[in-house]
DNA sequence: TCCTTAGTTCAAAGATTATTGAACAATTGA
DNA sequence: TCAATTGTTCAATAATCTTTGAACTAAGGA
């Protein structure tokens, strides 16, 4: 885990809703959180349905900096987790209920296979 | 009500967040929560502490817009109410996780005072 | 009628954010 | 070693969002 992540009590709530306000960022955290119940493990190139690479590097980096997934490097890629321990500590249910909001709204899905750690 | 509010379908998930990740505008939301359960209903100069008139203007309208709050036209006075029971229908528990949030987090509080209907 | 109150609209400026392509670094496999 | 894969960084552009002041509307009170 050579990137940084803010900790648990450094997440902001403003800086989260700003973050997922964006469609983009809102499907990707979506489909993380409908693999496996959230504990999916994906390389960033699952997301290139979204975006450029460069563009999903973008948004990427603003997730993890707001806290909302976890980035660890293995080899030259990147697994995403979502941080739903760590924001249903600090948030208690915001997580559920904006998921479960990206489900009735018409957020675009990707497929849903997933590599497991 | 002269003024366009969406419909309750109309409200966008990611819409709303954006509208709610400003601190500005989240702290509106949150003293209209905090008065007298959300039923609360006051002029938009309560929120003058959060900036100028101008500006309050334009923050209360992206938050009726986005379909967070109903403003009615009395006289020459806008009165703001939280759309609750839309919120709750559209996206459950996202209004209540968020203001919950909010208080745990730093957001700015106004007093107290609110004028019911 | 005149003045005050409450809030909007407009245009301009400033500040952020999003998107792109080119160049780059690091790992992996042939 | 060479080439392909995975993803980042940088600079530039485009697009949005925020903030401000001046001018305005509409209603109420003296």
């Amino acid at each position: 885990m050579t990137l940084p992540h803010p900790t648990t009590d450094q997440i902001s709530l403003p800086l989260v809703l700003s973050v997922l306000g964006d469609p983009t960022r809102l499907a990707i955290v979506a489909h993380l959180a409908r693999c496996e119940g959230g504990k999916g493990r994906m390389n960033c190139s699952r997301f290139l349905a979204l975006g450029s690479k460069t563009n999903l590097s973008y948004h990427l980096a603003k997730l993890r900096e707001a806290g909302v997934t976890r980035t660890e490097a293995v080899g030259t890629q990147r697994f995403l987790t979502l941080r739903r321990e760590d924001l249903d500590q600090r948030f208690p249910g915001l997580l559920d209920s904006i998921v479960a909001g990206a489900e009735l709204a018409g957020i675009p899905k990707l497929e849903d296979t997933l590599e497991v750690a």
